[in-house]
RNA sequence: GCCACUAUAGCUCAGUAGGUAGAGCGCAUCCUUGGUAAGGAUGAGGUCACCGGUUCAAUCCCGGUUAGUGGCUCCA
């Protein structure tokens, strides 16, 4: 029998008998690596465990270390579910179940609908599967025979599926026990490598992710070959609870939703100091950078949105009114009112770019059930700007944008991704014009060394744009800052520059937003901080705590000196415990706590307490405050 | 909008085989004057989300509405 040579990453070389499988490679160079690889890459190309290797190849083996091996080892359990599945509910049909970022799920057609008692009946299911230790066989059957196999046991959306796949496509199976489902593979070896296992949550979704399709109900899981790491996982959730903007939005008093305007938020005191030193920053910024600030009204004509195109394209998210007898709408994006500002004059090609800045507060009809805290609502405040431009501006100011955006960030400390997104199929405008736009934004992206990754059919319904995106306390990202090209929308409202020649031309203009809302980047802000603003930004930056009611005087004193020079602070003189204020201080997180006793009064001093750094001693007040007014100049956190 | 679940005091949650409810925290008053995460006493707070049905009787059972939660779809 021949022998082949199987090259690991290490470079190092070895010979086998041909047709020796992965498994038996994988046991030879380790017993410890035969336990964990999952399974192995051969020439780049993910295989099975099983599979024999009959030529020469190069071999690397995947465990659950590997982001590769982690799909697989999901993939696997979404198998081991279905199965479970089959058995417990006779009649299911199967949809998919693939790996996702942190589990894994599978889609079900069942008449009964799951609930939590379900769930743990699944969940002993699989466990008795995974001690079977079955094993994971793949085969292949040529179309007819594959169809025929999923119509005989009413599996309508396998045959769905098989049907859309190129007719040249293998067809390959996986089969563990009595269970086989359609997969590309490849699997783990068998069901026992499995170890532990939590199924989430039941939720509907649509086959094929469109809701003109039936709704099916889903089934999420984790799944993890350490016991630890599910708790660990599980501990992530909670403390992804505990940062929930919405819980500490109500806990530390910034902000309220009722019932009587689901979607429309409540600033309190407290969220109005974050949403005004915000909006501070940002207005210095802009200065900086040339835009000028200017405000257009919430409430215009219908024309204009008719014009504007809003009215074919974005209508059934918009809120319409009508004053004497004329139909007005409720703006849904600022864009047209700063064209007007624009358009209200005639401009000289020297006078561009024009910056136009807007902090404008836009309502949108969003569905009921996409309403998500300050994340999603139904009215918020954009930190727009839309800059008109000569054609060869173009580079120059999105590149501007760009850096700007990322300027922002890093004050907060954010880590953002960045993505294209593309013309959307309810677009307006040509081919060649969404070309041309894409390409600019493309290049900006390029010549400023950015990764990026594209989003086909995402774009606005006037042009592409960058999207830049943040995570959130679960791991969800959300868009926030938006750099949109458009062409459209200076041809709807005509808009024109006198030229060198003297003639009139057509300016370009970009859209582009860098909290994006400011509601929902404070609901960001919230859970990326846990609630612990940094000084520049905390509602109340210090509270001065007297020990008795005879340092009230003096406390007094303190908080007045503060305030004078601009310092939030507020007094705690109720005649309780020191120990129990500063559990309430620490509790609403506010970054300091003076306490002043008789030794604090005898010298001017305080006694201060951070909130993450503990007692940090007595010293004299003039210092405590220089200090803290340079903390919150270089907004450090 | 769709699927599932939920709604009891300001907050977190008990509770009733159907007979109009309870704890802790918070709040108020008083006592306590205490050096870095809960001192004590007393007290006030609820049309049990809303509308209808079944019943002698509904916070509890049924239907609907509204809002919230987790997803899906959609989006800043």
């Amino acid at each position: 029998m021949n022998n082949i040579k199987i090259t690991l990453p290490d470079g190092s070389e070895n010979e086998y008998p041909a047709g020796t499988t992965l498994i038996e490679i994988a046991k030879g160079i380790s017993p410890r690596l035969g336990k964990e690889a999952l399974v192995a890459k051969v020439n780049g190309q993910l295989m099975d465990m099983g599979s024999p290797i009959k030529k020469d190849a190069s071999v690397e083996f995947l465990t659950f270390e590997d982001e590769e091996g982690k799909q697989v080892y999901r993939h696997s359990t979404s198998h081991v579910m279905a199965q479970a599945v089959q058995k417990l509910f006779p009649g299911v049909k199967f949809a998919i179940g693939p790996a996702i970022n942190d589990g894994f799920y599978y889609d079900f057609d069942v008449i009964d609908t799951f609930t939590p008692d379900d769930l743990a009946k699944i969940e002993k299911e699989m466990e008795a599967i995974i001690k079977a230790n079955l094993p994971f066989e793949r085969f292949e059957l040529p179309r007819p025979q594959a169809l025929a196999l999923f119509e005989e046991s009413g599996q309508n959306y396998k045959v769905e599926l098989i049907e859309d796949l190129p007719d040249d496509a293998i067809l390959s199976f996986y089969r563990q026990g009595d269970f086989t489902d359609l997969c590309a593979g490849p699997h783990i070896p068998s069901t026992g490598r499995l170890r532990a296992v939590k199924l989430l949550n039941v939720a509907g979704a649509y086959w094929r992710g469109s809701e003109k399709n039936k709704m099916l109900q889903r089934i999420y899981g984790v799944s993890f070959p350490k016991k630890a790491m599910l708790d660990e996982y599980l501990f992530r959730i909670e403390e992804a609870k505990r940062r929930d903007h919405r819980k500490l939005g109500a806990e530390l008093d910034l902000f309220s939703i009722q019932d009587e305007g689901p979607g429309f938020p409540f600033f309190h005191p407290r969220g109005m100091i974050l949403r005004n030193e915000l909006e501070k920053y940002w207005r210095e910024e802009h200065q900086k950078r040339g835009y000028q600030e200017i405000r257009t009204p919430i409430i215009l004509n219908r024309a204009l949105w008719e014009q504007s195109g809003h009215w074919d394209h974005y209508r059934e998210n918009m809120y319409f009114t009508k004053i004497d007898e004329a139909d007005y709408a409720v703006k849904p994006m600022n864009c047209p009112g700063s064209i007007m500002v624009y358009n209200n004059r005639l401009h000289s090609y020297r006078e561009l770019p024009i910056r136009l800045a807007e902090l404008g507060l836009v309502h949108r009809h969003e569905m009921s059930g996409v309403l998500h805290g300050l994340m999603r609502v139904r009215c918020f405040t954009q930190d727009d700007a839309h800059i008109f431009m000569l054609p060869h501006q173009v580079r120059e100011e999105i590149t501007g944008v760009i850096d700007m955006i990322d300027d922002f960030y890093k004050v907060f400390g954010f880590s953002y991704h960045v993505e294209l997104s593309t013309k959307p199929e309810k677009a307006m405008g040509a081919d060649e014009i969404w070309e041309l736009a894409t390409g600019a934004l493309r290049d900006a992206l390029e010549a400023g060394g950015l990764n990026y990754k594209v989003n086909e059919g995402d774009g606005a319904f006037y042009g592409p744009k960058i999207d830049f995106h943040l995570e959130d306390s679960l791991g969800r990202t959300w868009q926030c800052g938006t750099i949109q090209l458009d062409f459209l929308m200076p041809e709807k409202f005509n808009l024109s520059y006198v030229g060198e020649d003297g003639q009139k031309h057509r300016p370009v203009m970009i859209h582009r937003v860098v909290f994006g809302s400011i509601e929902r980047f404070i609901g960001i802000l919230t859970e990326h901080y846990a609630g612990a603003f940094p000084a520049w930004l905390a509602p109340v930056q210090a509270r001065v705590i007297p020990i008795t009611d005879r340092h009230a005087g003096y406390a007094r004193e303190v908080v007045g000196r503060l305030d004078k020079d601009g310092i939030r602070v507020d007094l705690d003189a109720r005649s309780e415990k020191i120990n129990y204020k500063i559990r309430e201080a620490q509790a609403q997180k506010i970054p300091y706590m003076l306490v002043i006793g008789d030794k604090e009064v005898d010298h001017c001093a305080v006694a201060v307490r951070h909130r993450v750094r503990g007692d940090l001693g007595a010293i004299p007040i003039g210092e405590f405050e220089e200090k803290l007014l340079e903390e919150i100049r270089v907004k450090a956190y």
